[in-house]
DNA sequence: AATGAATGAGAATTCATTCAT
DNA sequence: GATGAATGAATTCTCATTCAT
């Protein structure tokens, strides 16, 4: 896990910082039972003893670890958004060309909300409980994106395919990943790949282009 | 508009049926202060005395109208779905050519949201509130995509391809509509409708080809 | 029917009476409709707008023959203790003999009940809604079995029979009228008439004392 | 006294039980504030804020013992229940014959009524409001009379007198316990113990059989 | 650190009654 | 007389948060 609790931007405070191993056990249990209810409830829907519940601790122990239901959520985007990205990432690097880095992070991404599918509604409803860290998410990961597919410091194309590029793979993984497995993930990432190296129609003859390394 | 308030699929029950004109006036008066409400608020901030403060009515004449809280807020989903398809129509039936009626789709799109910045909050929070409007408002938002660009009955990768569509317009649709309006909509359809017809970085060179209707 | 609206005595007050054929009609069929609701729901569940869904008019034409929910109810407990009252009077007055007539009495007022169901909740739910119908239903009913039994002027068990009389005959058409039927009412008629003439245990050798008329 | 709160049967669920010896306390107060406002109002004009502010804890604290108005209800009706069978019982087992036994019974139960005048309010309500408890409250009682009196297997007047026996109690016990106390519970009794030894008219001749131990 | 009882603000919902047409 | 829309007071129930042990 990448971060542990949740201030503004989605770490803990220094205050509830568990001193010892026992804390150090208790938080995480509780900052997964609450992955658990907010996936499982979403947040409105969710309760702080539901998470206790779930964590097996009692109920006023939340607020040692936590100051608030929005902190446990804070920490949680955060901690869910660092887990796509370090999923993603290594696969990403290792890719062979540009195409192809795109081809090899939305399958990863697909395979990894497949094993996680209460990340769409954890990420999704910060929108509604906590706009910052819904803004702050989608907006690193759009220059993310950018960064590997800018051509040149002119290229002004770059930031609007990284938008489309994220909100492609935001859909796909939702009806690929999430809602049905009607596909494998390798074929959605091969159909994308041909749309990104030749277009829409190009890519009816085809996809075996993103393989060769564009 | 395409409905008028909100059953299981976002109709009004026949008992809540206004059967005078006063009170289709106060039905429709109470839609409109939800959706401003909601999408000032959200779903769980928003409550229903503000949309009767809103709507200038009685708290107790909500309840004429609608069942509950939730059934507003289906009927505004279902309102809204068809709000933006029936902007969003004619400009694709207009336009000559598939890449230039994805362009003019998602163009319109734009311009829809960002008059009515209302509707991501309205369909998004639908994940959370009733999931089945969510995925109906999506899936056929998908379908009708799919339809278009589909080049014949073996096409197996039409239904990839509008959700990703669907996927960068919604994106791109926050990014540029809602979130910022530092591009212009043209622009940012440009630049896609040549992702659309050359890939990622055919498109580098301009996206003009659109425009002249492949 | 012996009374027909609601007073503070259960009879209607005179600027309610329908003036016209119609107007009768339409009280009426309130009035039934009412006795359904109530039977069906109980006075608390039951709602005006119930009572006019089943008659068949306006939710504010009940306004027109009643006061308030509180009057069709005492209007009710008077026109339902009008009619035991009517249903079993004629059966008293032919029995031959004082305990062939309680036996007459019980025997109606079981065959009434098992086609009046509804009676049970209407004059028991009196004791919350209006203590007053209650009470004197009860009394008078108590008092006309007292005035039957009573051997003389000086009879001071008189009324301790009736009271007793009484809430037997209610409780036997609670559970051989209301409840189930798994009993004739003249067979519960005849166990009753021996223990009124011989006493619970002088009974157990038969109960044809009672037909033969003490 | 038997139960403390209130599930389906008039138990409170796992979940609601006071895990400490405080927690305990406030269920008690808070059960025996809810005697004493449905007794006064009933169950449909009493309120929680009534219970509880009698019961002198706050409005949310009512819930953490109990999980409804429905269930207190329940609860009460479970408890009353417990309690005439528990204040009756001794007298009815000390008793001297079968006659006698009744005799003790009502008149520990007028007894018991002239103090707990809420019992009738409470018991009769559920009527309206938990069926299940009312019925399962008087067959349960029937058929505890049904066998202090059964003759032997064979006896069918068994039932039929029980449900007799019980009506003249309740309604003697509302008119000489709660309504009006000008008669003794001794006097009443007598006259109803001669009743069940001899007859309505065997008994005009006094009623002293029954303390001699029919 | 852990526990679980206590708190009370807040919101949805119901429905008898009034009234303009 | 009949209609049905409008009203708003009243109540139940939820749950995040605090706090004494």
């Amino acid at each position: 896990m990448a971060t542990d609790a949740a201030g503004p931007d989605g770490n803990v405070p220094v205050d509830k910082m568990p001193r010892t191993e026992r804390g150090r056990r208790t938080q995480r249990a509780i900052l997964d039972a609450a992955a658990a209810e907010f996936g499982e409830k979403g947040f409105h829907e969710g309760s702080i003893s539901g998470i206790t519940r779930r964590a097996g601790v009692a109920l006023g122990s939340f607020y040692t670890y936590f100051d608030s239901k929005d902190a446990v959520f804070r920490a949680l985007v955060a901690d869910m958004s660092a887990q796509v990205r370090d999923h993603v990432a290594p696969a990403i690097r290792g890719a062979d060309g540009r195409i192809a880095a795109e081809r090899a992070g939305l399958l990863e991404f697909i395979r990894f909300v497949r094993t996680h599918k209460e990340i769409y509604r954890i990420i999704d409803e910060a929108e509604f409980v906590d706009p910052a860290s819904f803004r702050r998410h989608y907006s690193t990961t759009a220059e993310r994106i950018a960064a590997r597919i800018r051509t040149g410091p002119e290229d002004a194309q770059a930031e609007v395919h990284a938008w489309a590029i994220m909100g492609m793979n935001v859909f796909l993984g939702l009806r690929y990943g999430v809602w049905d497995e009607d596909r494998s993930p390798e074929d959605v990432a091969d159909v994308i790949a041909s749309l990104l190296a030749r277009g829409i129609f190009g890519s009816r003859e085809g996809a075996k282009g993103a393989k060769e390394g564009i």
